[in-house]
DNA sequence: TACTAACTACTAAATACTTAGTAGTATATG
DNA sequence: CATATACTACTAAGTATTTAGTAGTTAGTA
């Protein structure tokens, strides 16, 4: 999905590309995958010269912020702000980060 | 799991108690869960009175954390920041809660 | 002591997910 | 025109996950 992402608009050849790109995997084995993303409405195809070029159905930021709100949900019962405490010890986070999160949330206060 | 951690120390029968009190669930399916929980290093069993009682294998933050960054890591390539982001425009996120994050965060920074 | 209740161990069925093979079709090229 | 190439559709094998059944053991009880 990511990949789709990226690219924007992609065909199986494309996303089979970069795949194989970091790992081995079967040019069938995409097709497999998109056909379950269109399944699952993830992407939608088109059908250009004989090839299905897929692109994403909805945009990014919806789908990320479901896959959050399921993440919170089933973790912390839907209490986000247990999970910005976990993030905010995390020490993966460098105070420039912790400064800009910090800023952002100022600016939704007001 | 959540259950083991709320019990602290739980029997099946415990877990299974629980759990039905929200949905229909077989005694013996619990066991299996028991099981597969124990399986993967996250509760230990002790017999006492030939029945197995289990307590968490480790603290609930230790694991909870780790579901965490693997979520980060899958979802957003290990940026931390921007699922900050996505939390912070939660709109189920009160003031309150935005408020007292912010607090948290400039503590770590002092 | 025989019966019932509360367990565990072992097994199994259903579902989903991941990976990939085979067959078939259409296009382009020698 | 035959053949290789680039696709898709359909099928399948392997593995994990979820749910639950069956058999067997032990302890208490009528």
């Amino acid at each position: 999905m990511k990949i789709v992402w990226r690219l924007d608009t992609a065909t199986v050849r494309d996303v089979y590309e970069a795949l194989r790109a970091t790992r081995p995997v079967a040019y069938t084995t995409v097709m497999t995958m998109m056909k379950v993303l269109e399944d699952k409405g993830y992407v939608q195809k088109t059908m250009v010269e004989r090839a299905h070029v897929y692109r994403p159905a909805k945009p990014r930021q919806q789908v990320v912020g479901a896959m959050v709100r399921d993440f919170v949900d089933r973790v912390f019962d839907g209490a986000s702000a247990s999970l910005l405490l976990h993030l905010a010890k995390d020490a993966r986070m460098t105070e420039r980060q912790r400064k800009a999160v910090q800023r952002i949330l100022k600016e939704m206060d007001e």
